[in-house]
DNA sequence: CCTCCACAGGAAGCGCAGGAGT
DNA sequence: ACTCCTGCGCTTCCTGTGGAGG
């Protein structure tokens, strides 16, 4: 047995700081959502006709991401079927969910297939056209008389890849249908998707509407206590911790997800260095880890212009459009690429800047034209480690040779 | 007050890849 | 196997513009 390892294992086993530490993770649902009572409230009266026996509403939620979207619906949907069970409501009236992530499940079939999988209608995984799954799952429906509520997640990336196709033939299955019924619960944290659709689409979606808007700091640090209280041991974590994670995550829109995230990292970060409990350093550690892992993941997945730009605006670190191109010109006759147009360019910066990798703003020098500064907004070296992966840019980069 | 720089950013269109329908 | 359609990256051409210097 290994010494080293057996100290690690040791501390793994019986670990001083988490008592549950999948409380915190993102897909967790709580039994209390602070903050969130009204919005349990609205969507539980739309979707409580399904006690009776009569179809709710379509519900359309919107709200940015971390706005508890995701989980107030779960929680709804998980009440509703134990108050059902409870009252012995499912010799009468019979009615399930199905949950469906549409970025997971982007194509057409697969989000049926994943509808008829939740409700316990067995599909095959492959072989069959799109418009018999559809058929089936209708027959199931009907035959067993059952309302089905379809939770559509990131519904967005449905009708981005495929169009509202599949959502115009779901809001009209009722017509089909002779004893079962459908409801639809689209979710989305585009501000501007409903407008996307098209306009039957649209108004048989939103029947009713459910706004969440951004937590506060003060709000935020509600949810993290409560998960706290069920996540870690007494006193493992330090006075200061919490708010901390709390107002640095309502710099960002609110966003729960994340104020999670980085009380979670902190204390991972805390256990793997054994340190007695989690302090503020830490949660500071961890903003930069996931910020990091934030920059490394889309730095990587960018397009191959798009990295030259991107290695241009490092090299020089702040400049005009036109000098960031001349730069990017040469780069590119270095690797023997043929450059895109300034016109482009000027896109692809767009682009960066909306990912947040760098800061544009235009300004006017007056004899000297208008144009846009453009500086790098994340850390240089972290940029040119993972350009200097791309074997077709690792040339251009000093010091940082591919091996 | 006017000019004119150095672009921003809109409009239209082209070639291509990949998916759907037949 | 074939056409048709759509989205994407890109080009070409274009009009618009805030303000320092004449």
């Amino acid at each position: 047995m290994s010494d080293v390892l057996r100290d690690i294992f040791e501390r793994s086993v019986r670990s001083r700081i988490f008592k549950d530490r999948k409380v915190l993770l993102p897909d967790y649902v709580p039994d209390e959502l602070p903050h969130r009572e009204e919005q349990i409230k609205k969507l539980g009266a739309i979707l409580a006709p399904v006690l009776r026996g009569e179809r709710p509403s379509n519900v359309f939620i919107y709200g940015l991401t971390g706005t508890g979207k995701t989980a107030v619906t779960k929680f709804v949907i998980r009440n509703l079927m134990e108050y059902g069970k409870k009252i012995g409501l499912f010799s009468k009236v019979r009615f399930a969910s199905a949950y469906v992530n549409c970025r997971q499940d982007d194509t057409t079939y697969r989000v049926i297939y994943r509808s008829s999988e939740e409700i316990g209608c067995k599909l095959p995984f492959t072989g069959l056209s799109t418009a018999e799954a559809y058929r089936r799952l209708m027959r199931f429906i009907d035959r067993l008389g059952i309302i089905v509520i379809v939770i559509l997640d990131e519904i967005d990336f449905l009708v981005r890849k495929r169009g509202d196709e599949l959502l115009y033939r779901l809001t009209r299955a009722n017509d089909e249908l002779r004893r079962g019924k459908i409801s639809i619960v689209g979710i989305t944290n585009k501000i501007n998707f409903i407008d996307t659709l098209d306009a039957r689409v649209r108004s048989s979606l939103s029947e009713e509407e459910l706004v969440f808007p951004p937590y506060n700091a003060i709000q935020l640090e509600d949810i993290l206590r409560s998960r706290a209280k069920l996540a870690f041991h007494e006193d493992a974590i330090d006075e200061g911790v919490i708010s901390l994670c709390a107002s640095l995550a309502a710099k960002e829109h609110g966003d729960a997800r994340k104020a999670l995230d980085l009380l979670r990292v902190a204390s991972e970060i805390a256990e793997r260095e054994g340190a007695p409990k989690v302090t503020i350093k830490h949660v500071h550690m961890a903003r930069a880890e996931i910020e990091k892992d934030r920059v490394t993941e889309v730095v990587k997945t960018l397009p191959l212009h798009s990295k030259f730009v991107l290695l241009a605006i490092t090299q020089i670190y702040e400049g005009t459009t036109g000098e960031i191109y001349n730069r990017y010109k040469v780069l590119c006759r270095a690797a023997g690429l043929d450059p895109v147009t300034q016109r482009r360019v000027s896109d692809i910066i767009s682009e960066l800047d909306m990912i947040g990798l760098v800061n544009a703003k235009v300004v006017s020098r007056g004899r000297y034209g208008k144009t846009r500064i453009t500086t790098l907004n994340v850390p240089k070296h972290t940029v040119l480690t993972v350009l200097s992966e791309d074997m077709r840019l690792a040339p251009l980069i000093k010091g940082y040779r591919y091996r």
